[in-house]
DNA sequence: ATCCAGGAAAACG
DNA sequence: CGTTTTCATGGA
């Protein structure tokens, strides 16, 4: 089986990267293997201390995948600006951003909305199941994430079966506006950070969280520092705690505390938000 | 039963 | 305009 085996200062973990919930597609066996699905294709992958070693993927995609070409530890020692994020670095060292498809990710941030990591799970696994291509791997049956003509096209019906509750015209409303997915990617990867945040936000279902979680997690602008209701707390218990809590999250509030972030921890900010997220407890 | 979860749209003043 | 209310779903 192939297999990379990591330079010395190349940290990475694959139990923190897939496991803190910035992607929605993994399962882990109880022997450490990860299956997961990521375009046309089902890769395995199992981490042994500094040795990766997979199936379903050549290495160039699995190393552009998890961002193992990316310089981490200068970006770790960029955010490391406190006792209280160093100690979140230093809980989660190895966790990388990865580079997810930019269609399915969109769709899983408009799924994720008031909602939990395995609601979104769900949802996410009961899209493809009901849309996707069949792949056989291993004797199992997979599915691929499937494109927006094959959404918005299949009748609503089937997509209210998949259990979105009121964001299912969100998904239909985004699928039929975004009719050339490659073109979307083009035109919100060549825009400059807070330009691509209002162009997402104008589809439907995307608000600030949604966009910031879409521009980190597929679209690697670093400088995005979404803010949930763990962030919030976390931020207001340990770095603004002049800041009020008001019972549902205002604009006002959203950009106070990611301007505080942006300054603080630096053009990787976004970084800080996945460590300080891994971390949290509850 | 009540509250909560990787929030955002719609209604409101 | 900024602020409050509503929204569907399932788990605790």
């Amino acid at each position: 089986m192939p297999d990379i085996t990591l330079s010395h200062n190349q940290k990475f973990s694959l139990d923190q990267t897939l496991g803190c919930g910035q992607v929605f597609r993994w399962d882990r066996t109880d022997d450490g293997w990860w299956y997961g699905v990521v375009g046309e294709r089902v890769i395995r992958l199992r981490q042994v201390g500094m040795r990766l070693t997979f199936e379903g993927a050549p290495a160039s995609f699995i190393t552009h995948y998890f961002s193992l070409d990316v310089d981490l530890l200068p970006i770790l020692s960029s955010i490391d600006r406190d006792p209280f994020i160093h100690t979140a670095i230093s809980q989660c060292t190895g966790l990388r951003l990865i580079r997810q498809p930019k269609w399915e990710c969109l769709v899983s941030y408009i799924c994720s909305t008031n909602s939990n990591i395995p609601m979104i799970r769900r949802r996410i696994a009961t899209i493809a199941r009901q849309f996707g291509k069949e792949i056989t791997f291993e004797d199992k049956i997979y599915y691929t994430f499937p494109d927006p003509l094959t959404m918005s096209g299949s009748g609503d019906h089937i997509l209210t079966d998949c259990k979105l509750g009121y964001r299912t015209p969100y998904v239909l409303d985004t699928a039929g506006k975004i009719t050339d997915v490659r073109q979307w990617e083009d035109t919100i990867t060549a825009l400059p950070f807070e330009d691509a945040r209002r162009e997402l936000m104008k589809l439907k279902g995307v608000g600030p969280k949604a966009a910031d979680c879409i521009l980190l997690f597929a679209f690697q602008k670093y400088e995005a520092f979404p803010v949930d209701i763990w962030i919030r707390r976390i931020m207001q218990q340990n770095y603004i705690k002049t800041l009020s809590i008001t019972s549902t999250l205002t604009g006002w509030e959203y950009d106070t505390i990611r301007r505080y972030a942006k300054n603080h921890f630096g053009e990787y900010c976004g970084y800080a938000q996945e460590y300080l997220y891994a971390a949290r407890e509850g």
